[in-house]
DNA sequence: AGCACGCCGACT
DNA sequence: GTCGGCGTGCTC
């Protein structure tokens, strides 16, 4: 029996009561411990299923021996190993820190990182076929048959759709040849995703300033270790192939490197820079992302096949088990901050990420974020710098339509001077772009009998006209009702009116402006999908279109040689509103969108309209005087200790019962820390009082630096109770 | 997150 | 009389 017994300790190298706990991809605050059956060498990081009441769900064996005083007898068995590569240390205790740091259960984020449920099974076989030595029923040899024979006799072994698709025949061909044993079955193996890049190849000739900004990426890489680069230099200085020679530094010692976009679907341009660069695309991760592409790519990751990932903020939950260079592009993007699911922000998660696998992180940006800015003024990044444009263009240059001076007529939204200098513009042969942040026909519909605006049942906002989709919508929660003929307030008739531009109302407009121009409007819910982005892209490069009418999707990433003018119909948009980051956010994309004009050998011309082009933002645009704006904007922080100077964190209390969210909001204000560097403010209604048929009121914690915000909010909460009926989520550092 | 259990409206 | 709506609570 001693055999027996030694036996059993060794496998179940961690601890011989023979239990571990596993991390559940659910919001669980605890790990649930499970019994190691005999037989199964489990370690750390290992993917299992395990029973969970009547289900089976996967998880993560992220410690040894019970966690918590459980029952023994309420212990239930671990199903079976899942048997794929580990999740590697480093990123368990990135789903730790993560969840810490944003006050969430850690089974939330595992999820973000689990959430491929084909990645975690087997893959399934994929059946070729080949010549068999010899058939077992004689056929007669027809024309498609001898095609099939042929394609084998020559090449490698081929799914049976591939086979008929190369031969030029059914796929009942191949099936016949099969049944009658002129085929035989083997297992192909999978089809790669992505090619293995080439470093050595050569890039494009680099300036002297590029050169010398790509050398001192490289060399952080080769140096190993974190540290966090920003690597700053105006639209058009060439970046892109700075950073593409750290990543050729990270591919040589062969190590694996992310780099994160912020919309990784619109960026059919930068791939094809990327292939062009490396001699194949990359492995991409985004949200859009099919099944089978995603189980390959997961595994591919963390199991060190895939070298280089180009992804949206998910892909930083990916299992890399080498992760040794993190680039995030357009840093400054608040597209970053993800509000759905664990509201992280990927830019500051990167360099976390970075730092707990002691590698670099470079930040790219033409228009850093206060953040950054401050962090590299602080000595805790670095920067390097590039100076100006790459080929000798030059900036476009920046004017201030002031709409009260020289505003358009009544109805109308686009003043007379961009006007003129769109049709300058388009009989010059060249193209422009109207930037509007704002999707439909009108966003506001009212009653002028009574008064009456069209309202979102469900929550507290407008309803939107989609006058292509006949429609009215509401932009929070998905709510869409036709537009009502009469009046649901008053009952009159024909007395709704559009009030204010959307997008759509912009394209009527062009049309009796600029009659015969070819424009085109490009929206999020115009551009569904890569395809049809890519498609906007090709007819702009074709010059199938003049003029591209659009919100924020237009605003980066492509390269239009022909873009000569950009018009914002709209400046103030943005600035309106308490938010304390409104300002930066509106310089950010009219900094953006104005660097689309003049890309190649000609001029750019930005026209802004705005009813206060006095305001920093739109002053400093047209100065062109970033650094002066982002110094200013930092000094406004500093003084009333808003971040980067200070901590913020939101807690929204939602409900369906007014009256009782109201109740929570209260006791949580009474209970509310104060001292310690933190103060509570509020409540208040949250931003959309009303969403989704949910009331909700928002509490704004203000902290310093130093304070400990997340472990003084947890107490708080747990000193306060609640109904079931009324959830509290907390937000760190909210947008 | 799912799934079961539990308490109130329209159907065979 | 039951079927089923989703509100509430639990899962090692």
């Amino acid at each position: 029996m001693a055999s027996a017994h030694t036996r059993s300790r060794a496998e179940h190298p961690h601890g011989d009561d023979g239990l571990v706990s596993v991390l559940l991809p659910l919001p669980l605050n605890q790990l649930y411990t499970y019994k190691t059956p005999a037989g199964l060498a489990l370690r750390l990081g290992d993917l299992v299923e395990v029973p969970l009441g009547s289900r089976t769900v996967p998880g993560v064996v992220w410690a040894t021996g019970a966690t918590d005083a459980v029952n023994p007898n309420r212990l239930r068995e671990i199903a079976r190993s899942l048997g794929c590569s580990p999740l590697p240390a480093v990123a368990r205790a990135f789903v730790d820190w993560v969840a810490a740091y944003y006050a969430q259960p850690a089974g939330t984020v595992l999820r973000m990182t689990l959430n491929v449920p084909a990645a975690l099974q087997a893959p399934r076989p994929i059946v070729g076929y080949r010549l068999a030595p010899a058939p077992s029923t004689e056929l007669r040899l027809t024309a498609a048959r001898r095609r099939v024979i042929a394609v084998l006799e020559d090449g490698p072994a081929q799914t049976a759709p591939d086979l008929a698709r190369e031969a030029g025949c059914g796929p009942g061909v191949v099936r016949g040849l099969a049944d009658a044993g002129y085929l035989e079955a083997v297992v192909l193996p999978p089809a790669p995703a992505f090619g293995t890049p080439d470093w050595r190849r050569r890039g494009p000739v680099l300036s002297p300033a590029q050169e010398t900004a790509a050398g001192a990426l490289a060399a952080k890489v080769a140096g190993g270790g974190f540290s966090c680069t920003l690597l700053d230099g105006v639209t058009g200085s060439g970046k892109t192939e700075v950073y593409f020679e750290a990543i050729a530094a990270a591919l040589e010692a062969g190590r694996q490197c992310l780099v994160l976009l912020p919309e990784i679907v619109l960026s059919a341009q930068w791939l094809d820079r990327f292939a062009a660069r490396f001699g194949t695309p990359p492995a991409v991760w985004h949200s859009e992302l099919g099944a089978v592409r995603r189980r390959e790519t997961w595994r591919a990751v963390a199991e060190g096949r895939a070298r280089i990932v180009v992804g949206a903020r998910s892909a930083l939950f990916l299992p890399y088990p080498d992760l040794q260079l993190i680039i995030v592009d357009e840093e400054h993007e608040s597209a970053f901050k993800q509000e759905d699911g664990v509201p992280y922000h990927a830019r500051d998660m990167a360099v976390a990420r970075a730092s707990l696998g002691s590698c670099p992180v470079i930040l790219v940006s033409a228009t850093p974020s206060l953040e950054t800015t401050v962090n590299v003024e602080l000595g805790r990044y670095e920067r390097v710098q590039l100076p100006q444009r790459h080929g000798g263009a030059r900036l476009p240059q920046v004017e201030a339509i002031d709409m009260r001076q020289e505003g358009p007529e009544r109805g109308r939204f686009i003043a007379p001077r961009l006007v003129q200098a769109l049709g300058d513009v388009l009989s010059a042969g060249e193209q422009a772009m109207l930037f509007l942040n704002r999707r439909g026909y009108a966003p506001l519909t009212l009653c002028r009998h009574c008064g009456h605006r069209l309202e979102c049942p469900n929550c507290t906002a407008w309803l939107v006209e989609h006058r292509l989709a006949r429609r009215l919508q509401c932009h929070h929660c998905g709510h869409a009702e036709p537009l009502p003929a009469a009046c649901p307030a008053c009952g009159a008739n024909d007395t709704l009116v559009a009030c204010g531009p959307g997008v759509e109302r912009l394209a009527e407009e062009v049309d009796a402006i600029l009659p015969g121009a070819r424009w085109m409007v490009a929206t999020s819910d115009t551009l569904a999908g890569p395809s049809a982005a890519a498609d906007v892209v090709r007819q702009m490069a074709a010059g199938e279109i003049d003029l591209l009418i659009g919100t924020q999707v237009i605003a980066k990433g492509h390269h239009f040689p022909s873009l000569t003018l950009v018009g914002v119909v709209d400046a103030d948009l943005g600035l309106a509103g308490g938010d304390l980051r409104a300002a930066e956010r509106t310089f950010h994309v009219l900094h953006q969108v104005a660097g689309r004009a003049g890309r190649g050998d000609r001029p750019g011309r930005a026209l802004l309209q705005s009813y206060q082009p006095d305001h920093p933002v739109i002053a400093a645009l047209v100065a062109g005087d970033r650094d002066g704006f982002l110094a200013q904007e930092a000094e406004a922080r500093r003084s009333r200790g808003l971040p980067p100077f200070g901590r913020l964190a939101a807690l929204i209390v939602s409900g369906r019962d007014a009256a009782a969210v109201d109740g929570v909001a209260a006791a949580l204000a009474r209970a509310a820390p104060r001292g310690d560097g933190i103060d509570v403010l509020g409540p208040a209604p949250a931003p959309l009082s009303v969403l989704r048929g949910r009331h909700r009121r928002r509490l704004l914690v203000k902290a310093t630096r130093r304070a400990p915000l997340q472990r003084v909010i947890g107490a708080w909460l747990n000193a306060v109770g609640r109904p079931g009926s009324v959830r509290v989520t907390v937000d760190i550092d909210p947008y």
